[in-house]
DNA sequence: TTGACATATCGTGTTTGTACGATATAATGG
DNA sequence: CCATTATATCGTACAAACACGATATGTCAA
């Protein structure tokens, strides 16, 4: 081998991919976006990606207990938005590959 | 709400999602780290992150099925690469915020 | 206080991911 | 052909993710 390749050290990407695992949800992935440009209520988020109530909570759960999103009550409602700045970048990645009009994706067979 | 948010559509990020969970895995993080770089045998790769030899091929067998890597016999060798371009900007990302010296992961409860 | 609304939690069944040992296939060299 | 090396597949056991219905909690308004 040229040179020898570098690794991120596995401890570290344990932390990267229990992330990219909360992410890695088409719903999911719907709040982040949303939530990177708005500052919404549990509900409002429900009916926008059209998931039930209780899902959403739990979703959002998640996301607050991986440090993605905070929420904060207020009276009877709850709003969230995203606290890790990391998630923008990510979401753009996501946005450049399957939003974009061209080249759709595909799968290989050896 | 001031302006609506946009949201891309479910298909989409179903499909987003499904490449994010392949990618979410310790192992299989460190596989694409090194496959962006270099052009490795299965063994070696097993070698390099430590992982038995048919985990190693089941990792590599789930890549392949998503279309991120390929995978070329050579005589008793089979030789692999990333073949998704978008993976890069996406490790990237990971890179930056979790190989970063400055500002460790954090979690937050409400 | 009571009822209505917003959100969270719980129990459960189903599916999927993961690792492992064992074995099978593929290719090479002697 | 045979032994060895490289890789793939299979069966299985276990854990995690997921969605759902039901219910609990929290807050406001009348």
């Amino acid at each position: 081998m040229e040179h020898p390749p570098a690794i991120t050290p596995y401890e570290l990407m344990e932390h990267a991919a229990g992330c990219l695992k909360v992410i890695a949800h088409p719903v999911r992935l719907q709040m982040i976006e949303i939530l990177l440009d708005h500052r919404l209520q549990v509900g409002e988020l429900a009916a926008l990606t059209g998931t039930p109530q209780n899902v959403t909570s739990e979703h959002l759960k998640r996301l607050r207990e991986h440090g993605l999103i905070s929420m904060e009550r207020e009276g009877r409602y709850v709003y969230c938005r995203v606290i890790e700045p990391g998630l923008r970048s990510i979401i753009q990645c996501v946005q450049a590959r399957y939003t974009a009009p061209l080249s759709s994706p595909q799968s290989q067979e050896r």
